[in-house]
DNA sequence: TATTGACTTAAAGTTAACTTTAACTTGTAT
DNA sequence: ATACAAGTTAAAGTTAACTTTAAGTCAATA
């Protein structure tokens, strides 16, 4: 199965012109042509393009992206590097995750002060709830925080 | 007690020009001055920037974040837009965690190919491991991937 | 075979979120 | 009183990751 650089963009939900910007930033060195120099993606392709999205998502820049390229285009001298790197990868992204944890606390605990805002007509109202009042793991959400009047 | 610019910029660890630069973009309509111009923070403004942290993190964009300090400015008529944003935003984050999760079981699969590539000392070892001998949970990250050859 | 939609490259343009620079002012420590 | 670190503004500069444009070529269909 070979796609066009336009199924191609179909399959991964982008634009054409970001296949052909990472095929210029040495992302895809495996692409092959046809004879009139159209690009035909194949399935290693599709996969390949599966990885640079993860390492993407990982936080990994175009740049950084295309080091790991290279050093795949290398060979088996290279394993040790990459494991390093997917290693590095997977605990940078657990990070992100702790992190985003940490964020989606602060709005529960916004969610709760406007849902009971809005039950109550008003902001003050909130404000001058009694700290026992407010609900254990929204209350300990805004002491992790050190929030006093937000 | 009151920070200047330059303490508040320490204390949440980014650059004073980008405080300077929110305050320019509406972000802190309640920083006060001294006579002689200087910015003084209040423990207000530190939750205040704690709060367009968390937007910011939820993928709100400065345009946006001003949309919100906009509405907190006009009072209690904004509690339900306001809380309608929240809980939104709690929706992101979930939806950003979920893909990370996603983003990781392929980090994870990634680490058990380079190891097992590493140990044998060659790629093409890993490629030829027939699937009933790939470790379950790593087999499932693999065919949810519709992972092949990577 | 002619049309037309999808492809090609190179180069310029876009966007967000800062960051830097320049010229000047404030406030604190000796 | 004076030095000087830290503050002020307005405006220009930076960066990454695309996206658009222009001018032309390829390939599938009527």
């Amino acid at each position: 199965m070979v796609y066009t650089v336009g199924e191609m963009a179909k399959v991964l939900d982008v634009n054409t012109s970001t296949l052909r910007y990472y095929d210029s930033e040495g992302l895809l060195p495996y692409v092959e042509r046809s004879s009139g120099g159209m690009r035909m993606f194949s399935e290693k392709d599709y996969e390949a393009l599966m990885v640079i999205n993860c390492l993407k998502k990982s936080g990994l820049t175009i740049k950084e992206i295309k080091q790991f390229i290279e050093m795949t285009e290398k060979g088996d001298e290279t394993i040790e590097e990459r494991l390093k790197l997917f290693e590095n990868r997977r605990k940078a992204v657990q990070k992100q995750i702790d992190e985003l944890q940490k964020t989606k606390k602060l709005l529960d605990y916004k969610c709760w002060y406007y849902q009971t805002a809005n039950k109550a007509g008003s902001e003050q109202y909130v404000k001058n709830i009694s700290p026992e009042k407010i609900p254990e793991e929204i209350r300990e959400a805004k002491n992790t925080l050190k929030l006093k009047s937000v």
